[in-house]
DNA sequence: ACCATGACGTTTC
DNA sequence: CGAAACGCCATGG
């Protein structure tokens, strides 16, 4: 991949994330320049976890702070423990006070 | 080139 | 308040 890929910018921008924070798809995407590709996003992580295992997919959530992508997690559990272990509150898939951990990526600029 | 799918988002019923 | 449909962009078959 000579030129920078869609999902190497989503890569870059999640790499960016705070720890104790989380961004939604919406988000990486208008920061991107797609502002309505909110999905490719996810398509991103998806693709980025046989890319970048590492990565902090579990920080990224839909826009309602919703764990949707939990079920790629392996185990589904995993991602609401990871933000419990950062210090996030996760009931029932449902990040509390999303909008104080929430991490714009154009915030940062 | 066309159709189908997807970890979303917004609007409408 | 809850569910469904449409839109949007990219990748895969």
């Amino acid at each position: 991949m000579d030129k920078i890929n869609f999902f190497q910018k989503v890569y870059e921008v999640v790499r960016e994330i705070p720890e104790g924070r989380v961004t939604s798809y919406g988000a990486i995407a208008k920061y991107l320049g797609a502002g309505k590709a909110a999905r490719m996003v996810g398509w991103a992580m998806n693709a980025s976890f046989k890319d970048d295992p590492l990565l902090p997919a579990h920080r990224v959530v839909n826009r309602n702070g919703l764990l949707t992508g939990r079920h790629h997690f392996d185990p589904p559990e995993l991602m609401q423990q990871l933000l419990e272990n950062e210090g996030i509150e996760v009931i029932d898939n449902q990040i509390q006070d999303f909008k104080k951990v929430f991490w714009d990526p154009n915030d940062k600029i």
